[in-house]
Order: structure tokens, then C-alpha cells, then sequence
DNA sequence: CGTTGGCTTGAGAGGGCTCAAGGCCAGTGG
DNA sequence: CCACTGGCCTTGAGCCCTCTCAAGCCAACG
């Protein structure tokens, strides 16, 4: 149940069996299947969340129905509203299961004890961070250029996941719509169409 | 010369003042006048930079010629290519002074060590990180907004800043042009416009 | 005052959006 | 087994927000 996460741990930093074990009690598993939530708007985010199997995705519901997809958590990683978790303020944001899921969450009042216990733990939880922080820093990149770039970065980063992920979700991650999405997939996005159109 | 750091360090953890000295020992003071640069695309960015007088911008220079903001520091405040700084990969960004500006610099080789023996130094890091983390998660999900939202957004949250930025960076920071920009503040973007026309 | 950098304003073009319809497939129930 | 349904993808046509290109203005500064 937590060799996924033991692995994960040894990649950034060595801890022993012992510590681990203090890490790991820590943890409560949840399952929860595609389509629920673990987080939703106007809650308190009070949990940070390893992916153990399945998928998630953080996103703005707006007031016109219309949804933003800001982040994806798969297996094998860590994902949380870091600010409502942090601040302990209502999120403005839902975390939904974009498959059947099973994570491992830990609270933050058993986070911030373990960060005085074991130091080591607050930098795993660092290095997490910095990933994370490189993962949101291309998305502001991403998010400046045009939609056929977005599409071109985001395959060339994520494409192992594109086959779990619907258009959708893609496109709203982009900042694109599905139709547009779409068009690029298939070659026929406005500027190649205009210009047969004129033949 | 490190007061402001010693204070902004006070804010986040609390440190005795021989691991505070400790920590100061490894910092360099760097002098730059406007314009100038603390890291060229290209170069392997091997320093946080903490600024304690001025400002600088991070950038993108695009083969067009077209200059995209990523990110501001100001007095008090952190800044660096963190990527670069982490992977020790040759930075795609700039970093400029955009007043005259001193920083206090401190190396990854040091920081590493600094880690390693004041795990509270670590901590701190950690802090700032999810507050830099904070300001790149805004970002993101300012970019998915219209032209008019994006400026409401950035003057809420960074008001205080608008005096001291040219509009040019603004506008690239929220990914629109100086034009469109202009507009949106004199109150004669197209939307309107457009609706006077027609009368 | 000439130059330079930044701000303002205008007109036209185009990339991406909206609205709308239709297709495809998997799951479900008759 | 087949009709029905819902979710998702595809395609089309027109519009609009923002960009581009181009001038002109103003203030600071040599």
C-alpha cells in the first residue's frame, strides 16, 4: 500500500525503516471512485494527497458553468490546493477523480509535527515542491504562447498521459477549447482553413 | 546590508543568531545599475538572489524579439531562475534590473551546505518557496482570464507594484500587448468601442 | 532642442471563440 | 440483439477580442 510512495521517498531522500514507519502511520488511505471529490469549493483543504493508483484533476468552476483545469495528479504524486492547505482559507477550487482512485492523505497538523520530528521529511517535501513548482512554472510559459504551441509543449511534456486524459481536459489545462484542441489535432485549425478557403 | 533578510528570515522561522551568522557568511552583495544583468539566457544560474534594494524581472526573449515577464523582484523578496538553479541546465530566461538594484547572493553549493546543517535554513527555504509557489499559482490562473479580468486581477493583488512598472511589463507579465493594455485602463478597449461606433 | 523611451490612439486583420449540428461509441435496458 | 442514451469528438460558419502596424505625443535627459 505504501511501496509506491517508499519508492518515491528513496528518490529524494534516505530515511529509515523507523522513520518511515512514523511517516507512514501518518497516512490514511481513501478510495474514491472516478467523478467524486476530495476537495470541493468553499471547503478547507485539509489534506495533501499521494496518488496510489488512478487520476485527479484541480479545477475553477466559474460562476458561467464554464470549468479550468489547473492541475493533474497520476499516480505516483502528490496533489493538494497547496494554497487553501497552507492557509487554512475555504478553496476556491474542486478536486475531482477523473478515474476510479486510491490515494494516501496525510493532515497538515500531522505534516507540520512530522516536519519537527524528522527534518528529513521537510525536505522530501521541499523537493516535492520544487517539482511541483517547475510542473506550474511551465504552465505560465505555456500559457503565453499560441494555441498550437500549447499543444506542441504539452505533448512534447506530458504525451505519456494524453491517452488518460479526454480533449477536454487537455484543452481546458491549455486555456483553448475542445473545438479548438480539436482543429490542431487534425490539422485544420482557422489559419491553414482561410488559406484553401481563398484558392 | 542584511537586516532585511535578518527581519524577513524573523518572519518565517526562528534562528539563533550564531546560525543566522553562519548563514550571512555565505551571502555576496551584488551592485547592479538599471539594465543590467544578473543572468543571461544561456548561462547556468547558480545563485539565489535576495533583494534588498531596487527590482528586477525575469524574462523570456523570444527568436521574434517579443520579451515575455515571467516573474518580478522587489526589495524584500527572493528571486531566481529556480530551474536552471536546480538542475544546473544553461537558463532560457533573463534576468534584468529594472532600477538600479543590490542583492545578496548566495550559491547552490553553499545552500546545499547550509541544508545539511541548519535544517531550520531548509525550513525557510521551504516557506519562501510556497509563498514564490503561491505568486506562480495566481499566475496560471490569471492567464485563463480575459485582457479586462487579468488587469483587475493583477492591480488587487499587486497595486502597490503598478507605480514602480512601466506598462510594457505589465502588459507582458499578464500576456497582452502594451496596446491593449493601454486601452483596457483608459476605458477604450474594443467592446466598447466597437458599441459607440455603431450608434 | 534633438533624441530616446514610454504612453496614446486609430484602423484593419486574424486567431480563437461561440453556437450549432452531426457522428461515434460504450453501456444499458427492453 | 437492437434501440436508446449520454459522453465525447468532429466539423462548419460567423463573430469578436486582441494583435499588428503605424503615427503622434509627451517628458526626461543629453
Amino acid at each position: 500500500m505504501t511501496d509506491l510512495l517508499s519508492a518515491h521517498i528513496d528518490r529524494h531522500i534516505s530515511l529509515s525503516n523507523t522513520q518511515k514507519s512514523l511517516f507512514f502511520d501518518q497516512l490514511v488511505i481513501h478510495t474514491i471512485e472516478k467523478n467524486q471529490f476530495l476537495l470541493r469549493e468553499n471547503e478547507v483543504c485539509k489534506y495533501e494527497y499521494f496518488v496510489i493508483k488512478g487520476g485527479l484533476r484541480l479545477y475553477e468552476l466559474e460562476r458561467s458553468g464554464n470549468e479550468k483545469v489547473f492541475y493533474f495528479g497520476f499516480e505516483d504524486w502528490w496533489i493538494t490546493d497547496k494554497y487553501s492547505f497552507l492557509t487554512g482559507k475555504p478553496s476556491l477550487y474542486n478536486l475531482q477523480a477523473i478515474e476510479d482512485t486510491q490515494v494516501l492523505a496525510i493532515s497538515k497538523e500531522k505534516l507540520d509535527q512530522l516536519f519537527m520530528d524528522i527534518p528529513a521529511i521537510e525536505s522530501y517535501f521541499h523537493k516535492v515542491l520544487q517539482s511541483t513548482f517547475a510542473i506550474w512554472q511551465v504552465h505560465v510559459l505555456l500559457m503565453h504562447k499560441t494555441a498550437a504551441e500549447k499543444y506542441a509543449m504539452f505533448t512534447s511534456m506530458y504525451g505519456s498521459l494524453e491517452s488518460r486524459l479526454p480533449q477536454q481536459l487537455i484543452a481546458s489545462y491549455l486555456g483553448m477549447t475542445r473545438e479548438t484542441l480539436n482543429r490542431i489535432k487534425s490539422g485544420t485549425h482557422d489559419k491553414l482553413r482561410r488559406r484553401s478557403r481563398s484558392l
